[in-house]
DNA sequence: CATACACATAAGCATAGACTTATTAGTCGG
DNA sequence: CCGACTAATAAGTCTATGCTTATGTGTATG
């Protein structure tokens, strides 16, 4: 989870994806590493769960599983209670973000 | 920020003080690894800005910085924008969370 | 001030992991 | 079928990193 985001160039594909579903091909392109390393980091988003693809003739179209981020919202909202206390509420702090 | 998130012990630690600040030595303790290997992480986690520790005689305690949060918080709330179209508004999600 | 104590830093090692260049596996068009 | 095309996998390399032991730095105490 934390460790497929860890990475620079595998968040950036993700952050990527965040803006519409594309297929390798695309991604190569986007980015200034081979084939294979997108292919590869796309893998490692899958098994994080965080990405799916979807084959459509030759071409494998990735997007982003939305449900895949529940771990990390878990993850922070179990750990809230901590934060709540010093810093006001998560929502509260969220709503702060919009601004 | 990810990246120091990603290492086990060293998430571990982190949630560890998440319960309330403790020095070196206790945190060594508490998990299978050496002390240097602990002040290693802890090193990592200052650096992320994740906490911080104040020395109090020959001890250091190390506690939670609240406000290291936020870069996650931000991304989180960055990319909110696509899995809202999804999943639905965070906030409800956290919501959800909460039963 | 000498010793013990608590932690940080240094140095070295061994594994993990992020790339690369082949190569293989599917899919379409002629 | 065959060749081109797209993506996945294999194999190898090189760096990053998480650990260890050894040593250094700072602080209290007799």
């Amino acid at each position: 989870m934390f460790r497929a985001l860890a990475d620079p160039s595998r968040r950036a594909i993700f952050e990527s994806l965040t803006r519409g579903e594309s297929d390798v091909q695309t991604l190569t392109s986007r980015f200034d590493i081979s084939q294979p390393a997108v292919s590869q980091h796309l893998a490692a988003l899958k098994s994080a769960g965080l990405v799916n693809g979807r084959r459509d003739g030759r071409r494998v179209y990735y997007r982003v599983e939305p449900r895949g981020m529940k771990p990390l919202i878990d993850w922070i909202t179990y750990y809230r209670a901590f934060w709540t206390e010093h810093v006001g509420r998560l929502e509260k702090l969220l709503e702060k973000m919009d601004e």
